[in-house]
DNA sequence: TTCAATCCCTACCGTTTCACTCGGCTTTAT
DNA sequence: ATAAAGCCGAGTGAAACGGTAGGGATTGAA
């Protein structure tokens, strides 16, 4: 019942991305220096995020990734999904997904449904724009205190 | 961000005991053929449970499995424990627990902690309790359905 | 035109976890 | 005494995780 660090790796890719969106490719050195990943691994997660269209890429010398659209326009759950595949905690809570065939006499089946639609709700309305946000209040923050 | 086998079958095999809860023990013969799940696995499952305290024992023969408590003092979230070892998503937003050096600045973690207390709250208010009586109700509606 | 910085792609690899299985031991009601 | 039950440690094949390696294609700039 752990992410793995696909996600964690994966969102903190799209936040750096959303930091400079409007100012043109950011080359994967770049993000995988800053966020401290490396960068043979981070390409990979790249490429998943460019197959869900959630960034697109510049080729050639000064080339790199961009977001396809504003951060308040993608969703958690959209970078996640693609990254790890799903974000469903059992196979057989999936819209007319692998639902076992003794799905309607399982005793933990309703928890599961009641759990997925929770998490659902938080991955779908929070975005990678609010993220960032987020993240920059938090870095001024830290800058702040150190100045003092 | 899936749960393993160990959280569904336990779960099962827990609701199983409580909806005999008060007539004795309960071998494990009887609870993995009613569930459909391999013995020796659900032994080692069963295992982890009593030294969690859900579950006692009563060796020789005539002897099998009992819950330690009544079904509604048992929360879902204590019993996946038991089994899967921890219900975090990422390490990182246990209490106390491994925080890594740079969470005061990782952009994903705030989403992480919103996420925990969602999932938490879900797993901690419903009881084993629940999970058997819907699940009762939901055999009678099945029993009925096939008389008519 | 060449060269260096980029992204693109496939393959591999050591470790850990999953979902079991196996075999032998101890306890206890009858 | 015996058979039915739980107790326990070890082993196992497959898959996923978290990378690494190395070559290729594209493009801006000198």
């Amino acid at each position: 019942m752990k992410f793995s660090t696909k996600g964690t790796y994966g969102l903190r890719a799209v936040v750096e991305l959303a930091t400079r969106y409007g100012e043109g490719p950011v080359s994967l050195s770049a993000v995988a220096t800053e966020q401290g990943i490396s960068e043979a691994y981070l390409e990979q997660l790249m490429r998943s995020l460019k197959k869900a269209g959630i960034v697109r890429t510049a080729r050639g010398k000064s080339g790199g990734y961009l977001l396809t659209r504003e951060p308040v326009n993608i969703s958690v759950l959209e970078v996640l999904r693609a990254l790890e595949g799903s974000t469903d905690v059992v196979d057989c809570v999936g819209s007319g997904a692998n639902i076992c065939e003794n799905a309607c006499t399982c005793s933990a089946r309703p928890l599961f449904l009641k759990l997925q639609s929770r998490i659902n709700a938080v991955l779908e309305e929070t975005t990678i724009g609010e993220l960032t946000e987020d993240h920059i209040e938090q870095k001024k923050r830290i800058e702040h205190a150190r100045l003092s």
